[in-house]
DNA sequence: AGCACGCCGACT
DNA sequence: GTCGGCGTGCTC
């Protein structure tokens, strides 16, 4: 008889081991597979070790639990490799991800299939001199240096990874290496049969070059020499569903295991990497480029002169650019046709019954108010809900629509400006990629149009140049109270560059406020971040745990809120921990209610004193959910 | 997180 | 009588 310990590839709760024993008629290789039985229902699991019962007897007898036999294995040769294990232990570790479902993701989808049989390869760790380098660079200019290192034949020596925040910029990646070397793209929405080919050829080298976005971060490399994070600062590198790792940190720890160099391109610094910085721990090169000329336009001033949403200014620049052939970009804030729909006489908005939030007006065939959280939709009241007066007013950020109006005014007004196509790119008016492909396409088609875009765009950065680039409510950009909003704003604008525009207008509200862009020099910026930082504990002097509980009935939230606050309060002190982590309650104001659902959410501050976050993080009860690094803290 | 168990109401 | 609603509790 033998004791075998395995972690089930399923989701088992925090408060409960994550390895589980078995026992079994005889001895199983680390790495093989069994099914087993977990609570009267059947799951595959990995097998971590098994001992002889002979040194365990006196355990056995003492444990608390009746151990039950393994039901069959599956696969007797070890399926699973060292690089594996370390993998989703490491995941499991830093984000407080369950064991079994993090190992479950970091295997390949076609794991276990008959067709699709996989030999484990063994890592070989291998150290080096090289330390993670830190590139401010744009993607534009890494590519070249990608091109240089690989006519060089320098890859012969082992392969490249690179990686992606979203599907739309692999393709640029692929096209301006795939020349050099066997390249292959990796995505999410491959098959498993070209996964297992890409599979094979990444583990007998075949295959050089490597495309992809997080999950080709799983690929078993042969010899893997270099990781390129492109635009390391996307929102979408952070993984959303559980597992809910950060991809650049993940690189950084495949890129060791491998012994393989690492390089981050970003259009701008994070502040993280200021930091280590000043620690000496990362030797940063800055790339120079060109910057346009930014022209600040105040508001107020354009407002007090009866402006209309595009001041003169950049009415002139527009009509230059299309002049020139050239394209124009409008930067739209909010997606919709307009702001909110205020009360002229107690200043309180039209909100959305489900979620307590503004709706915002949108024109379909007459005016709705729709909401950006739920999408729910409803007809504008005639009356404020509030104190029934009939002074309502639309007011607030110009939507995509609202600018798209404007344009059509514009352009019949002031003759300058020539009759150019006007396109609109936002989550409105293009409800998929097929559409968003013919809007795009379109924009190739003519040198000399207008395009109304939020965020979006930044996807197609690499296939489309504007000659201007017009911003007509800055201040809109940054109306989020989050800790990161400031250096999201700086990101944004740096972004805005790729599309190599000769100039951008920027209209504001606000003209005393430093516009870093205009020189590209934030220094400023993050020294004054870093102490405000240090002040109030966020990162990088603190890691961040978000706690949200959700629920339908209110009361029920508002006592698991209070009842988890109280307790970590009291856990804190007693394990004497209570500087090492600052509880940061949002309290019932910012309860949110989303699609009928009620949340409640605590964000953790734990310094880098707490060595453990799991001595303080195994206190939460079951119910609530935990996401280390969290996208955004509201 | 799943999933089974178990205790009450509607219905062939 | 039993099918099935979802509250409760457990996972070696």
């Amino acid at each position: 008889m033998h004791i075998v310990e395995v972690i089930p590839l399923t989701t088992l709760p925090q408060n409960i081991p994550q390895i589980l024993s078995y026992y079994f008629d005889s001895e199983l290789l680390k790495g093989s597979v069994v099914e087993i039985n977990l609570n009267n229902r059947t799951v595959s699991a990995v097998v971590v070790s098994s001992t002889s019962l002979e040194h365990e007897k006196a355990f056995v007898k003492k444990s608390l639990f009746q151990m039950k036999k393994i039901n069959k294995v599956i696969s007797a040769t070890p399926a699973v490799s060292e690089f594996q294990f370390k993998i989703a232990l490491w995941i499991a570790k830093r984000y407080y991800s369950p064991l079994g479902i993090t190992l479950n993701t970091v295997l390949p989808p076609f794991f276990l299939k008959k067709k699709y049989p996989v030999v484990p390869t063994a890592l070989v760790e291998r150290q080096t001199s090289v330390r993670p380098r830190l590139i401010v660079a744009r993607t534009n200019n890494i590519i070249p240096t990608l091109q240089e290192y690989l006519k060089e034949g320098l890859y012969q020596k082992g392969q490249i990874l690179v990686l992606t925040p979203e599907l739309a910029t692999t393709d640029h990646f692929y096209t301006s290496l795939s020349s050099h070397a066997p390249t292959a793209l990796v995505n999410s929405g491959i098959s498993n049969k070209d996964y297992y080919r890409i599979w094979q050829g990444v583990s007998d080298q075949s295959l050089s070059i490597i495309v992809g976005t997080r999950q080709a971060l799983f690929l078993p490399f042969a010899d893997l020499r270099l990781i390129v994070v492109d635009d390391a600062l996307h929102e979408f590198y952070k993984s959303d569903s559980a597992p809910k790792y950060s991809a650049p940190a993940l690189a950084q720890y495949v890129a060791s295991l491998y012994g393989a160099q690492i390089v981050y391109t970003s259009p701008f610094q994070s502040a993280q990497h200021t930091l280590e910085e000043k620690n000496k721990t990362l030797s940063i090169s800055q790339i120079a480029h060109s910057r346009p000329q930014i022209e600040v336009i105040d508001l107020a001033s354009e407002a007090r002169r009866g402006y209309g949403m595009i001041s003169q200014p950049a009415r002139q620049r527009i009509s230059q650019t299309l002049n020139n052939n050239k394209r124009v970009l409008i930067f739209s804030a909010r997606r919709g046709f307009s702001g909110v729909l205020l009360c002229d006489n107690c200043g309180v908005t039209v909100q959305c019954p489900q979620c307590n939030t503004p709706m915002h007006i949108h024109k379909a065939v007459d005016l709705i108010l729709m909401c950006h959280r739920c999408n729910a939709t409803q007809i504008p009241p005639k009356s404020c809900l509030n104190c029934k007066s009939y002074n309502l007013r639309a007011s607030g950020t110009p939507g995509s629509q609202k600018l798209f109006e404007e344009l059509q005014r514009i352009m019949t007004m002031y003759q300058e400006i020539p009759q150019v196509p006007v396109l609109i790119l936002d989550s409105d008016v293009t409800q998929n990629e097929t559409e968003e492909e013919d809007v795009i396409q379109e924009l190739i088609k003519n040198p000399k149009s207008i395009l109304i875009a939020t965020q979006k765009i930044f996807s197609y950065r690499y296939r489309i140049d504007f000659g201007h680039i017009a911003i007509p409510s800055f201040d809109a950009l940054t109306y989020s109270p989050d800790y990161q909003s400031q250096e999201r704003l700086w990101y944004q604008m740096e972004k805005l560059l790729d599309f190599n525009p000769a100039s951008i207008s920027l209209q504001t509200f606000d003209i005393k406020q430093p516009f870093h862009c205009k020189t590209g020099n934030y220094e400023e910026f993050y020294d004054e971040e870093l102490q405000v930082r240090s002040l109030l504990g966020y990162p990088p002097f603190s890691t961040l745990a978000k706690l949200t509980y959700t629920h339908s009935q209110p009361r029920r939230v508002a006592q698991a809120g209070r009842l988890l606050v109280e307790k970590l309060k009291m856990v804190l002190v007693q394990l004497g921990l209570a500087n090492m982590v600052k509880i940061h309650d949002n309290a019932l104001a910012l309860m949110s209610k989303e699609k009928g659902v009620y949340s409640y959410s605590i964000i953790l501050k734990m310094m880098p004193s707490l060595t453990n976050p799991r001595d303080v993080l195994k206190f939460i009860p079951a119910g609530w959910h935990i996401d280390i690094d969290p996208r955004e803290i509201i």
